[in-house]
DNA sequence: AACTCCATCAACCGCGCTTGG
DNA sequence: GCCAAGCGCGGTTGATGGAGT
């Protein structure tokens, strides 16, 4: 005999969540952490599969999540990383702490292609008009490749990929050479309170069970941390269709009983009852 | 003001790899 | 070693809000 099904999906939501079920699996999670997702929907009352309160988690919930929009050098970065690694965006998110690889995933497909398109077309122009016959796809990445410590501003960026191209070099080559340095500076904007979290995570696994501290209070400060502040949340009031405000994760873990329950106990209580 | 179009992003779906019985 | 379930990942969809007409 195998395991149990994850979920059947009959009489489970589906959906936006609301307030208060982000209430629920956060509170949930801080007080027992995670050490089986197919039973946090059980244990925390939620009506949802324990696929959709991982991907809750993981994407809107975790305190270590860095808000708001990605920068022009978190882009630069991106765009390098894309070139040499492709698709993988849950490796590509793990040089960004913070940074979930669906929010990456959503910022190249709606911003980055675009602007990597337009970039193209720009040296598609260019390039025909100089008679030149380059490869289009290596154009695009050194374009946009920053310059050593990002400290390169956009058009002086340009202007020396522009010339690295008349140089004949392969970019992508040179990328890899250089990567080493870039990965340096994408930590650098991290404050201490987020590599403290960080380090009490398993960035590898995302297993947070084996290291979560035992009280949720160990997190508060994490949450004022100016560069984890997190932005003001709408969400879908499930009774009345208003939406209702809640500013951060700080007013939840401040409300958060610490009646702490080991999966221990919660193990000893499901199958020993 | 009303309507349409478009951009954004949260959430879902399905596949493949891993793990446990 | 086999098979079924768990889990993570990448692709896709659909709801929403803002801009444009």
């Amino acid at each position: 005999m195998g395991r149990q099904p994850c979920c059947d999906k009959i009489g489970l939501k589906r959906g936006p969540w609301t307030i208060e079920e982000d209430h629920k699996l956060m509170t949930f999670i801080l007080n027992n952490g995670i050490q089986c997702w197919r039973m946090v929907p059980k244990l925390a009352g939620l009506l949802r599969c324990g696929k959709s309160c991982r991907l809750r988690w993981i994407n809107y919930l975790r305190p270590d999540l860095k808000r708001g929009a990605l920068t022009e050098i978190e882009e630069n970065q991106i765009i390098e990383l894309h070139a040499r690694l492709g698709n993988r965006w849950s490796k590509i998110a793990s040089h960004f702490p913070g940074r979930t690889d669906n929010e990456i995933k959503n910022h190249w497909n709606t911003r980055i292609k675009k602007r990597l398109k337009q970039q193209q077309s720009l040296v598609n122009d260019h390039s025909s008009s100089n008679n030149t016959d380059q490869n289009n796809d290596e154009l695009v990445v050194e374009i946009s490749r920053p310059g050593k410590g990002d400290q390169i501003q956009p058009a002086a960026a340009e202007e020396e990929s522009t010339k690295e191209s008349r140089d004949g070099q392969n970019s992508v080559h040179h990328l890899m050479n250089n990567y080493d340095d870039h990965e340096t500076n994408i930590c650098t904007s991290m404050t201490d309170m987020d590599y403290l979290w960080i380090m009490s995570t398993n960035q590898e696994t995302n297993n947070y069970s084996s290291n979560f501290p035992s009280t949720a209070s160990c997190y508060t400060p994490l949450f004022c941390s100016e560069q984890n502040s997190v932005s003001t949340n709408n969400y879908h009031n499930s009774t009345g269709g208003e939406e209702s405000t809640i500013t951060n994760h700080e007013q939840w873990v401040e409300s958060i009983d610490h009646p702490m329950l080991s999966w221990d106990a919660i193990n000893q209580q499901l199958f020993f009852s």
